[in-house]
DNA sequence: GACCAGGCACATC
DNA sequence: GATGTGCATGGT
């Protein structure tokens, strides 16, 4: 199987959607819990889930960091921050200008829907909130997921490009390719568990980080054994 | 210098 | 409904 960056990978058998409890075991016994996500406080969970939008992760961790210099990684500051400043305080994370506006749309939707409480957002019904946020500009499904699951800790399963770079090495994926599809892939297959989808994609990405891209023959991968 | 990284909106077919 | 394109920095 050839892949995007031009690497042979390893021919795979079929991977049932019935093993993927299994293999939550086996990365979680090669990589260790993983606690996610990296961020002090919800608040800056949704903001990091905005600032990821195809950026890699140190980039955005330059960009919160200037955030936090500036004390302005608080719903209320950075409501009253200038666009154009927000756009420089963001710039490491890539695509500022446009990041700037979702993170103001967000702000906007924060505001009005639950005056900027994370509290009263929490106690949304879960399928209304998904509606609303995905009603968001800027705010996409993997990004809604991100924020309802590692920000107010709610069961949805995020699903990733390392999610489907893997599974699909391991033919593992839904005969539609739509995020959704996907999504019900790994949901029908999982009990719902908060904990559980938290730690799962935390332990792909971590596969992702480490194997799929810097040693895409995958000799010491983890999920050899399902090859 | 090319390629990639924890996407999304929008245009076009 | 599928596919293509713009958005942009910083590391490899």
């Amino acid at each position: 199987m050839k892949s995007s960056n031009g690497f042979i990978y390893p021919k795979s058998r079929v991977l049932k959607a019935s093993e993927l409890p299994r293999v939550y075991r086996t990365l979680r016994a090669k990589f260790g819990s993983q606690d996610w996500w990296p961020g002090d406080t919800p608040f800056e969970v949704m903001v990091g889930a905005i600032l990821t939008q195809n950026a890699a992760w140190i980039n955005v961790e330059k960009a919160i960091r200037n955030l936090k210099t500036e004390r302005a990684l608080t719903p209320r500051v950075m409501q009253k921050l200038p666009l154009k400043k927000l756009a420089r305080l963001i710039r490491p994370a890539g695509y500022f200008n446009v990041k700037a506006g979702r993170l103001k749309h967000f702000l906007s939707f924060f505001f009005e829907e639950y005056g900027g409480s994370i509290k009263r957002m929490a106690r949304e019904d879960d399928a209304m909130l998904r509606e609303k946020l995905l009603g968001v500009k800027g705010v996409g499904p993997e990004t809604a997921d991100s924020i309802l699951l590692y920000a107010l800790n709610k069961p949805f399963f995020v699903i990733d490009t390392y999610t489907k770079r893997i599974f699909s090495r391991h033919r593992l994926h839904p005969w539609k390719k739509q995020y959704g599809d996907w999504q019900g892939v790994f949901t029908r297959a999982l009990p719902i568990k908060t904990s559980l989808y938290n730690d799962y994609h935390a332990q792909i990405v971590a596969l992702g980080k480490h194997f799929c891209k810097t040693r895409p023959q995958c000799e010491d991968c983890p999920l050899r054994q399902y090859l």
